[in-house]
DNA sequence: CCCCGATCTTGACGCGGTTTAGATAAGAAT
DNA sequence: ATTCTTATCTAAACCGCGTCAAGATCGGGG
C-alpha cells in the first residue's frame, strides 16, 4: 500500500523540503536575512548547492515557504488573541499587541514576510477575508468603534488600525528607544498606549 | 580642450559621482530595485566595474547616498505642504497626502530608502526632530488635536499618525484597489478619508 | 616641464543562483 | 531476485555580482 503521506516519503535524505525550511529559519533566526542564501540554506542541510532545486522552483519560492510558515503562525497568533477577548477595545488591543509583538519577536522572519516576499499580503483578497491577518485586524478596530458609527467610518477605522498596526512595528522594529516608550513602561505600555488612542482615545 | 562644465571640473569622466547616483536612479524607475547592482550603475554610466569605488566606500555607501536625495525630496515636500496649511486639520491631511503621494510615485525609491536601507530613519533623532521626516509628520498630526487633549495624548496622536501613513503607504503600494478605494475616489480620496478619520474623524 | 596624485581600467578572487549531466537508491515490474 | 524506472542528490560548470590589487592615464602644482 502506497503511504499516503503527509509529508511525501523521501527518498535520500528524510524530507529534505522539510529540512531546507528548518535550516532557512535557523540561519534566519541566528545570522538575519543578509545570510539567507540558497547556498547557505544546502551548507546547512548539509546537502550539494544543487539538491534545492528538486523541492522549491528557485529561491525565491524557498524564502516564499518560509515567509508563509511565518505568516500562518502570525495568523494562529492573532485567532488566539481573538477568541480570548470579546469584540470591542479589548480585543483590539490585544489582536493588536499581538501583531506588533511578532513582528518584535521574530524581526527577521517578520521582514521576510511583509518587505522581501511579497507574495503574500499581495493578491486580490484571500478565500475568507476574515479569516486572513488584513481581514482579522480590520474587523479588530472596526467592531471597537462605537456603536453609532456608520459602515464606511467603520470600514475606515479598520483599515487606518490595520495601516498603523503595519507602520508602528516598522517603527519599533527599526528605531531605538523613544522616550516616551519608557514612561508608558516600555514596548508594552507604548503600543497599548498608541492602540487605544486609535480607538478614539479619549 | 577641458569641456567647461557646469558642475565642479573633474578629472577624466567629469563628476562621475553625480553620475553614478543619478545613473543609479535611472535604472530604479526603469528596471526596478532589483536590477540595481553596482555593475549595473557603472555600466549605465559607462565605466568600468571599478570606478565607482573611488567615490564609494562600497555598493551600499552609493544606494545610501541614493536614499538620502530620497530623502531630501520627500522632506522639501512635506515642508512645502506644511507651509501651504495653516496649523490643524487641513496641515496634517496635506502633509499625510503629500508623504503617502511621494511613496506611490516612487516607489522602488520610497522601498529602498525604507526597507533597502535603513541608514535613514534609523538612529538616535536627528538634529532639529521637527526639520526631519518623522518630526513633520507627528507634529502635523500632534497639532491637528483638539486643544483640550494632553501633551501626552498629543504625542501619541502624532505617532499614531505617523504610523499609519508609513502602513498606508505600503498597503497602497502593494495591494490591488480596495472596493472602498474607488468609492471614494481612487488613491487620492481614500487618503482623504483615512486620514481625516485618524483625526477623531467625527 | 616634470612629477604627483587623483581617477579610471584590467584582471582576478570568492560567493551567489542556476543549469546540465551523471550517480544513487527506493519502489515497481518482471 | 533481477531489472527497470524515477525521484533524489552530487559534481561541475556558467555567468553575474561585490570587491580588491596593480597598473595605466591624465590634470594641475612645483
Amino acid at each position: 500500500m502506497k503511504p499516503t503521506r503527509a509529508t511525501p516519503k523521501p527518498y535520500h535524505h528524510g524530507d529534505l523540503r522539510r529540512a531546507l525550511i528548518e535550516a532557512s529559519r535557523r540561519i534566519l533566526e541566528t545570522e538575519g536575512i543578509a545570510a539567507l542564501s540558497l547556498r547557505a540554506v544546502a551548507r546547512e542541510a548539509g546537502v550539494s548547492p544543487a539538491a534545492p532545486y528538486h523541492h522549491f522552483r528557485d529561491r525565491t519560492e524557498l524564502l516564499s515557504e518560509v515567509a508563509h510558515e511565518g505568516t500562518a503562525e502570525l495568523l494562529e497568533s492573532l485567532k488566539r488573541a481573538r477568541a480570548e477577548n470579546k469584540a470591542g477595545r479589548e480585543r483590539m488591543i490585544a489582536v493588536g499587541a499581538a501583531y506588533v509583538g511578532y513582528g518584535l519577536n521574530n524581526p527577521a522572519l517578520y521582514r521576510l514576510m511583509f518587505e522581501t516576499i511579497r507574495v503574500l499580503e499581495t493578491g486580490p483578497l484571500p478565500v475568507d477575508v476574515h479569516e486572513s491577518i488584513p481581514g482579522i485586524l480590520v474587523d479588530a478596530f472596526a467592531e471597537a468603534m462605537p456603536p453609532d458609527v456608520s459602515p464606511t467610518d467603520r470600514r475606515l477605522a479598520g483599515i487606518a488600525g490595520w495601516a498603523a498596526l503595519r507602520g508602528l512595528t516598522d517603527i519599533l522594529r527599526y528605531r531605538q528607544l523613544d522616550p516616551l516608550k519608557t514612561e508608558l513602561g516600555g514596548d508594552e505600555g507604548f503600543i497599548r498606549a498608541v492602540l487605544e488612542h486609535l480607538s478614539f482615545g479619549r
